[in-house]
DNA sequence: GTCAAATCATTCGCATGCAAATGATAATCC
DNA sequence: GGATTATCATTTGCATGCGAATGATTTGAC
């Protein structure tokens, strides 16, 4: 019985199934962000990035743009909110959504930040080579 | 000034960068989880594995092999420990450290759950074919 | 042996992330 | 047009996840 036999379920091996290697990579990630951008989480900065993209839109929409709930978006937009970065704003047509921009200090800020963004996508990919970055990509994608 | 020019920061695309995708796959796999194991969540699963593997421990060094921080892992332990699963106990020589060890009900649920867990990371890797996914688990661990 | 540094666990605060319930408004069906 | 359904936003509750601070204990330097 040899200690990866697939008919064992010693053969299964915590450290090498996908979630746990995805919740790894995500995490160190993180940390990586977070040490080029102190001040901003990934999750608001998908936000600004976002929002730079396609202008004012409605939290439901922005939401599903950065694959984020309702209640997350919420939470995300407030704080941003908060900081000046964001506006919020009533749709006049349809009252049930609330819109969402960048203010000018939010236009400055992601201009700012997108070189930072692009060191950090560079530094987490920094074990691969181009080629295996690219196929890397390409694999996640299809599982996202 | 095509849309993906380098030079241009319009060249920044939000959903080709790698934290953004990382993100969004754990947020399906960890849907997926949920899907199968209803009672339980990825990181609860993870220490029960790996206490599975390694028998009694201490916090932080399980810690360590799910990689959770301190601050994470009491969390979850102390939510295993509240349904039984987990038991808590003082090191007779160290007595800084918390021993935690599998419970016989916990012990009979992993042996219950791996088998889900197996479903779980066929259907996260469903979309790709067995090579892609063997790629994708190495590139993965790469950048960890 | 003693003092300083390291380690372990705990706690607090903050930020995702999601399910479920609620209320307001809009769209659709008849 | 009126009732049903769908959509948007909000709120609550729970579970990670991490930084920072704290206290207890152990280790290491001397």
């Amino acid at each position: 019985m040899s200690p990866d036999d697939p008919g064992n379920d010693r053969g299964y091996r915590l450290q090498d199934q996908i979630g746990f290697i995805l919740r790894k990579a995500h995490q160190r990630h993180v940390a990586i962000f977070a040490s080029h951008i102190a001040d901003l989480t990934p999750p608001q900065f998908a936000a600004l990035a976002k929002l730079r993209d396609v202008g004012e839109t409605s939290q439901n929409q922005l939401g599903a743009l950065i694959a984020m709930d309702a209640a997350t978006v919420k939470g995300v937009i407030d704080r941003l909110a908060a900081r000046g970065l964001v506006r919020l704003g009533k749709h006049e047509v349809d009252k049930r959504r609330l819109l969402v921009g960048l203010t000018e200090e939010g236009q400055r800020t992601v201009e700012q930040l997108v070189p930072l963004a692009r060191t950090i996508t560079e530094e987490t990919l920094a074990p691969l080579s181009a080629r295996e970055a690219a196929t890397l990509l390409q694999l996640l994608a299809k599982i996202c």
